[in-house]
DNA sequence: ATCGGAATTTGACAGTGTCAAGATTGGCTG
DNA sequence: CAGCCAATCTTGACACTGTCAAATTCCGAT
């Protein structure tokens, strides 16, 4: 083939461009399209794996079409984690509401449950919980408002915990919701880094931890 | 002043800092100079905001100058955050060797001890725990040693805490050390990374802490 | 039809880690 | 003393990042 064919080529192609849809400037919901990207981005890499080059790329629209929906790329991560602690808060009223099972045997399935949805989502759960959001200044309000929300639950589920007799009645709720809350993020937090490199026994480990912190 | 005296000046300065000190091509230790410079950034403003150009700047250096020391930056942070185990171990045995107080009191000692340092020395504590060294094939092989033997440490205090009677006995000690271990760290975590935000029930946080491990 | 404003792009800037190739130096050997 | 070697350090370059400002394109209301 001749160069004066490809240049003719070039000439046609970039032009014919702007018609295909893949390069056009209105979208169904960018915004959406965006946030399906990134978590899938960050299941598969982690946060620090994304960048909003990337990511503009995987949905097929340019560098900065992400500004007009996240005012930073801090601001899209909160959204995401966001996301996560509502799931998050599902997830665990759902545990806690199963009437079939007796509350101290709730609370060990809370436990394991933690732990395989910290090891099995490594990625989103160091989005939720990892410095990248929390950082100084850098979680959003409504982020900050649902995490303080879970947190409350939290405490309920321990200060029900407290009556029902399995765990320690003497420690103040908020206390032991905290150190019990830091059992478990330790936990997953030193696996997670790799820092504890044997994954074999996570169920001794859960085991270990509810029978310190129940009684 | 003239323009001209001003290029006089200027043309005269250039030659002259080769021959100061400054810019010249041997140091005494570099590496040393490097490390010393990497530990202050680290202790102001954090892992992060840690940059190979920033650092070299600082010691007066260009920005390349590093690698001839350090296979990459990771190998630097790696090799700092060795550095912090090391005195961290030392902490540790100087706490535990302390023969005027009782093997428990020791204990809940260290529990405050360890606290405290984490949350005083909040980069440093995150250089050594953080994702940022541990992530995945990150962690030096020297590194990954020296926390072992840290670990291992951990394990003999506690065993000794089982068999001195104020650490629960039936538990397996290495189960017991894994989550002792992650019951400071998610705590130290929770705080560090501003989850926590209130730092000022520290005190009853690890006393609440001490209660659930001990017995 | 036209104009406004929303949605999206292009261009640009400063910053990053890192590689390859060149410059400089101190010390050793002849 | 000259000359070279290897260690040490610098310069230039590349690809990548987040983000701003200024176009551009487009849909819908007037």
């Amino acid at each position: 083939m001749s160069r004066l064919a490809d240049k003719i080529q070039a000439m046609s192609q970039k032009p014919a461009r702007k018609e295909v849809a893949d390069k056009s400037y209105h979208h169904d919901d960018l915004r959406q399209k965006l946030i399906d990207a990134t978590r899938d981005m960050i299941r598969s890499g982690g946060v620090e794996a994304l960048s909003l080059r990337k990511l503009a790329d995987r949905v097929g629209v340019s560098r900065t079409a992400a500004y007009h929906y996240f005012r930073d790329k801090n601001v899209l991560l909160c959204t995401l984690a966001e996301e996560g602690f509502r799931q998050w808060q599902d997830q665990i009223s759902r545990i806690f509401q199963d009437e079939s099972r007796l509350p101290a045997e709730r609370y060990r399935i809370y436990i394991r449950w933690y732990m395989s949805y910290a090891l099995e989502n490594a990625e989103y759960y160091d989005l939720m919980f990892g410095r990248s959001i929390w950082k100084q200044k850098c979680a959003t309000e409504s982020l900050k408002a649902v995490a303080y929300e879970v947190f409350q639950d939290q405490i309920k589920l321990i200060r029900q915990g407290q009556k029902q007799g399995f765990l320690p009645a003497g420690e103040d709720s908020l206390r032991l919701a905290q150190v019990s809350w830091g059992t478990l993020h330790g936990l997953a937090r030193l696996l997670i880094d790799g820092i504890y490199t044997d994954n074999s026994h996570i169920d001794e480990m859960c085991d270990c931890a509810a029978n310190l912190l129940m009684r």
